[in-house]
DNA sequence: TCTGGGGTCCTTTTCCTT
DNA sequence: TCTGAAGGAAAAGGACCC
């Protein structure tokens, strides 16, 4: 199978260039217009990173400003004290969904079978798109990118290789609006000279571990026996990485898939104590459990298993959960449900975060269409409540 | 100076039943 | 009635991703 992976760039913004640009978390969305800010162009609401107070991390960050060390996921505050005079944009995920649509929609005129990996990224099956073959693939992603460029006027980045693992990985090479092609034999000089952390699904811990070992590229990881990673990583995390750095992979494209689990969570303001701030986290968790049945119902679903997650002052986690015996979305129980587990938390500290979570999620079945003669208006039971269903 | 929100998958621990 | 082993399900936490 060969694969294809396309990441757009949604959270370019061409008229800034050259400026250093945070974008922020929905926490910066009252941003006011910085004094002395001369973009002409620039969306409103713009206002510099030092005129910023408040929690929130930042969702993106234009060259300029990650010049001054400023990356995604940082804290605002902290970003703010290493690049005042960057400008925060708040972030406006409704936008990028509409965009996203229409970056996949472009994309699935011209292959049938893809991957959905967020709000801006997507896997193709190529052998299943027509001219797919083409130049190893090069000149089907040349034609995708122009159209998602025509029809969205966003850049896109565009991976081709043999499978998922290393496609991936190639659509990183000629970042933004770029194209790689990476083929079997490839790997030893593309991949190997990588940073072991480039592989998806390595994250900082396992890339810690392995710097301690004395392993910094893929190249090195491969040498490794696949035995002895075994035995420092598991059997099973062992025998992937070794697989990874091999640049084996036989996944396929997963076109369609159904949701695990579904849940809001919110951080607050100021951190908040269960008896001193009694009132307000009552009705920011009544709001959450509503939230959530809403979701449940907009999306068809039931959950047989309700949960909570806290997190404290010190930013220490714990999650509560809960299976009742009927799957259920209705806010009222899920409530319940959630007060019980949040009574087997500890609450002596501070909280910082409140989450409440549906997993276990049933498909609701879709209403067959009564046949004509039960539906006899006589014989419906007019306003009945609710609780007797 | 602290670190969002919404997910998935995996491992380990705990609990229940036989 | 108690004890221990075994196995499965549920719960809890961790790592990772966008």
């Amino acid at each position: 199978m060969d694969a294809f992976y396309a990441s757009v760039e949604l959270l370019r913004y061409p008229q800034l260039r050259g400026r250093p640009l945070v974008i922020g978390g929905s926490r910066a969305a009252t941003a006011t217009a910085a004094p002395g800010a001369s973009l002409p162009q620039a969306p409103a609401g713009l206002r510099r990173l030092r005129d910023y107070a408040g929690r929130g991390v930042v969702t993106t960050a234009t060259y300029e400003a990650r010049g001054f060390g400023v990356h995604s996921a940082m804290g605002l505050m902290r970003a703010a004290q290493l690049c005042p005079d960057a400008l925060l944009l708040p972030a406006d995920f409704e936008r990028y969904r509409d965009y996203s649509q229409r970056f996949k929609q472009v994309i699935a005129r011209y292959a049938p079978q893809i991957e959905d990996r967020g709000i801006d990224e997507v896997y193709v099956d190529l052998s299943a798109a027509p001219g797919g073959q083409e130049q190893g693939g090069r000149s089907l992603a040349r034609t995708i990118q122009a159209a998602i460029h025509e029809a969205t006027g966003l850049t896109c980045s565009i991976g081709v290789a043999p499978n998922k693992l290393i496609a991936k990985m190639a659509s990183e090479f000629h970042k933004p609006n770029g194209i790689a092609v990476v083929f079997e034999s490839d790997l030893a000089a593309k991949i190997w000279p990588l940073a072991c952390r480039k592989i998806h699904g390595i994250g900082p811990k396992a890339a810690a571990r392995l710097e301690q070992l004395g392993i910094r590229t893929v190249g090195e990881l491969a040498r490794c026996e696949r035995d002895w990673l075994q035995q420092q990583f598991g059997s099973r995390h062992g025998e992937w990485m070794y697989e990874a750095a091999w640049g084996w992979d036989d996944r396929p494209v997963v076109t369609h898939s159904e949701p695990v689990s579904l849940s809001r969570e919110t951080t607050f303001d100021r951190d908040l104590h269960a008896v001193y701030d009694r009132s307000q986290l009552r009705a920011l968790f009544t709001t959450l459990c509503e939230r959530v049945a809403r979701d449940l119902q907009r999306d068809g679903y039931l959950a047989r298993t309700i949960g909570v997650k806290l997190r404290y002052d010190n930013f220490q986690r714990v999650t509560r959960d809960h299976t009742i015996a009927v799957p259920t979305n209705d806010a009222a129980i899920i409530r319940r449900t959630a007060a019980q587990c949040l009574r087997r938390a500890p609450l002596e500290r501070r909280l910082r975060l409140l989450g409440v979570k549906a997993s276990g999620l049933v498909p609701i079945a879709a209403p067959r269409p009564a046949p004509a003669d039960a539906l006899e208006p006589a014989e419906l039971p007019l306003f009945e409540p609710l609780s007797a269903q």
